[in-house]
DNA sequence: ACATTATTCAACCGTTCGGTTGACCATTGC
DNA sequence: GCAATGGTCAACCGAACGGTTGAATAATGT
């Protein structure tokens, strides 16, 4: 059967960085590669939930896992977003990358992504 | 409640574009403005599952539905996308836009990206 | 007025998703 | 060897997703 319904490589990455949590992780890692209890320290979710997280971003290309002695070491894989960005580059000319509108924007998702609470 | 557990506009952007089909719309729509039934053609679900999708795209500003007389057109908004390619640029220099290789991208997902029979 | 066309609404259904918990490997430290 | 640490696995749960169908709403054509 070569009709396999695998999904789209594109379906993968997308939906990975649907998830506000996964897109928080690849922030994360931009600064520095990190272990998983290391990623999922900031969350206020189970451990479990985070290696899921990183689980998809891996499946997506995102991220690299490497097991080095007991801990899994997490790398962001920027080319993995590649194809995705490329795709999206097709639907208007938009500038060349606004470094600093987007360091505005990740700090903002590093500083308020998951727990805002009402004053 | 300020807490309103709002979805982030990335959240829409990037699972809106997370399904094939979706993709598949804006790609038919950067060709054209379309009427609901027009886009559903090509598909072989049906309609109200395209005008779900539809609503989807709409949501998530990837674009715009005006109803004029009876029929509904839709137009692509690509300035939609902006916020989340910005923020994927962040992720590595990618080049200024490869068009050449986006060109053949659209043509793989318009030509075969739905149904893929076995030889 | 009546049938037709264009689109959405509402209810339902099976599947996937994100989360939890507790058990289960590994690897390291004593 | 034994306990602690780092991570995954498996089963489960409620919510969201993508699809279907049939009724409802609206504008158009005759």
């Amino acid at each position: 059967m070569t009709t396999a319904q695998m999904p789209d490589r594109l379906d993968l990455i997308f939906s990975a960085l649907a998830d506000p949590t996964r897109r928080r992780v690849l922030s994360m890692l931009l600064e520095d590669d990190m272990a998983v209890s290391d990623v999922a320290a900031p969350f206020d979710t189970s451990l479990a939930s985070i290696s899921k997280h990183l689980a998809v971003l891996a499946a997506a290309g995102l991220i690299r896992q490497e097991r080095r002695g007991r801990i899994t070491w997490c790398k962001l894989d920027p080319d993995g977003m590649r194809g995705a960005s490329v795709w999206m580059q097709g639907f208007g000319q938009f500038d060349p990358i606004d470094l600093d509108d987007f360091e505005r924007f990740l700090e903002t998702e590093l500083r308020d992504d998951d727990d805002r609470e009402a004053p």
